[in-house]
RNA sequence: GGGGCGGUAGCUCAGCCGGUCAGAGCAUCGGACUCAUAAUCCGUGGGUCGUGGGUUCAAGUCCCACCCGCCCUACCA
């Protein structure tokens, strides 16, 4: 975790969360995948040289985590920082994430806000002292809806018969804010993405909503009711909580004015619910502005199955990076998969993408225009002397690479598209330097000869380092070596400060960088494993 | 039970309001080239567009039924 965040001031800055992830057990792909996808969006806003605040974290209270444990043998607060410190931050850092923050539910920080702001809804008649009663099967330890039963009183997953349960709870007046809910979506139709998604919730939202219990009485690993400590707060109310006590809800008036509302809320499909439906009632409740929106992304399949918490049997996010690296891992999920929707992930497609799109129309790309500016300028950037309709070509696919990579990634999260342009780019250079043929142009030694050489090579990697800005935030480590092959940093400054609206601008690489041909970007992949 | 989504070339998928929509990428095969990670570039896709009906001058593209897969149907993160 590297905080690249500012300190508050007064611009607003572009603030995405992922989920709060629960601890239960070890991260894997789809929590990666998540995490990343937000590290991308946030890593483009930085480029874009947007102020922007990062957060992601760990959900630590709850029956199952008490449970696993116990059933370890440690508390729950063992249990949780054992795994935050060695499993969950160091994958963080292992795939390069730069959150600016890391949120536990578990600290006081956040604890005593959630106390606060609930009491703070109970002093305005928010919530209200009820009971439950419904049907409770013991098989799955929850209430049942009674419509989901089966004929007899029969658990639908069990098939074993429910028992009919009462407890005492703490309610919060969900079903007022069913209204109110569906004007705020109505007026913000982008709210809740994708529509696949937001047809789901207003669906939802229109069949009526009923009040949630927000207490638990049946354990004891929460955050007390404050007014009531043999309760403790639903687990879901602790969770969302976590995005206003990350920046200075109830502590820090100045940085939480110059954060909140977050801008984007990364959540998994399985968790859209609360975050459009429950979380914006709480914020209306307490009369807190409601985040941008809410994009629920999808499952990763692998081999037709879902990864989750049910199926962790799957591929580690180490074993990948192991054997692909971690850029090409940052690249695989986000360009093989639209995001928002399912999509199927395989050994083969990722070994396949990597050696088509990332060994042999990039990495060959950068390897061979370093390899020719050494051959024939010994490694320093000729000028761009003759240039004509065919470098006019490549300035302009530049431009609207650059121009549609920036509105799919950064606007629309359409991270697929967004470096599905850039690599189209790519192969455009490909296409230009075989019709250029420069290593055909070398052996004419006459002076228009050397222009058109000079002007060929200076278009390539020209290219390479408007694509180097591009793929920053993508794949950092790649993006960094590229720029240092190009010479480009003792000219154009570091790699992080160059601006997204600037990397179209054509002829920013200056003649005489130092271009050296340094190590292969993705080496071709050993045997297959599987 | 109710609601929603998907089933298009070997693979992953585009195809909005019906009429060059039968496509892209990868893989395959053929050719060119040699600067480069045996890479690149060009050419090559006769696939019942899930099945059966229907509407229409004309249907992956609309309607009905059916088959298959997946998702939602409130308090498990």
């Amino acid at each position: 975790m590297a905080a690249t965040g500012s300190n508050a001031s007064e611009e607003s800055a572009f603030y995405v969360s992922t989920p709060i992830y629960y601890v239960n057990d070890a991260p894997h792909l789809g929590h990666a995948y998540t995490t990343v996808a937000g590290d991308v969006l946030t890593r483009w806003h930085r480029q874009r040289g947007e102020k922007v605040w990062y957060l992601t974290g760990t959900d630590e209270h709850g029956q199952k985590i008490m449970r696993t444990a116990e059933t370890n043998g440690v508390s729950p607060q063992e249990w949780c920082d054992k795994l935050v410190q060695d499993a969950w931050k160091p994958l963080w850092e292992h795939l390069e994430i730069a959150n600016d923050d890391f949120i536990r539910t578990t600290e006081p920080r956040h604890t005593e806000r959630v106390q606060e702001f609930v009491q703070d809804l109970y002093d305005k008649g928010e919530i209200y002292r009820g009971g439950y009663k419904g049907p409770y099967c013991v098989g799955c330890e929850e209430y049942k809806a009674p419509g989901d039963l089966l004929d007899g009183d029969l658990c639908p997953i069990h098939k074993r018969p429910v028992e009919w349960l009462e407890e005492e709870n703490y309610f919060f007046r969900l079903s007022a804010y069913g209204p109110r809910l569906l004007e705020f979506y109505e007026q913000n139709p982008g709210f809740i993405q994708p529509a696949s998604a937001r047809n789901e919730v207003l669906q939802f939202v229109r069949q009526g909503l009923q009040d949630l219990s927000i207490s638990r009485s049946t354990f004891d690993w929460g955050i007390p009711i404050p007014w009531d400590s043999k309760h403790v707060i639903y687990v879901w109310v602790d969770a969302l909580l976590n995005y206003v006590s990350a920046v200075g809800y109830g502590s820090d008036q100045a940085k939480f004015d110059s954060t909140w509302p977050a801008d984007v809320h990364l959540v998994g499909k399985d968790i859209l619910r609360f975050h459009a439906v429950i979380w914006p009632a709480m914020l209306m409740a307490n009369g807190l502005p409601l985040p941008g929106r809410v994009f629920a992304n999808g499952w990763l399949m692998v081999g037709g199955e879902k990864m989750s918490k049910s199926n962790l049997t799957g591929i580690s996010p180490r074993q990948l990076t192991e054997h692909f690296g971690v850029d090409a891992y940052r690249y695989y999920f986000l360009r093989a998969i639209p995001f928002g929707q399912d999509g199927s992930f395989s050994w083969e497609d990722f070994s396949a993408r990597y050696t088509s799109e990332l060994a042999n129309d990039f990495g060959n790309l950068a390897s061979r225009v370093a390899a020719m500016v050494g051959k024939y300028y010994d490694g320093t950037l000729p000028e761009a002397t003759d240039a004509g309709a065919a470098e006019q070509a490549v300035a302009e696919g530049l431009a609207r690479a650059v121009a549609q990579a920036d509105t799919m990634i950064g606007d629309n999260l359409d991270f697929a598209g967004g470096i599905g342009a850039i690599f189209d780019f790519t192969r455009q250079v490909n296409g230009y330097l075989s019709e250029q043929a420069p290593w055909k142009v070398a052996k004419d030694e006459s002076p228009e000869g050397r222009a058109r050489l000079g002007t060929i090579l200076y278009t390539a990697a020209e290219s390479l380092r408007a694509v180097a800005v591009l793929l920053n935030p993508i794949m950092p480590g790649t993006a960094e070596k590229l720029w240092a092959s190009l010479g480009a940093e003792p000219h154009l400054g570091p790699l992080a400060e160059q601006r997204i609206a600037d990397a179209g601008t054509w002829g920013r690489l200056p003649a005489g960088a130092d271009v050296v041909k340094g190590e292969i970007l993705f080496p071709r992949l050993e045997e297959v494993k599987s």
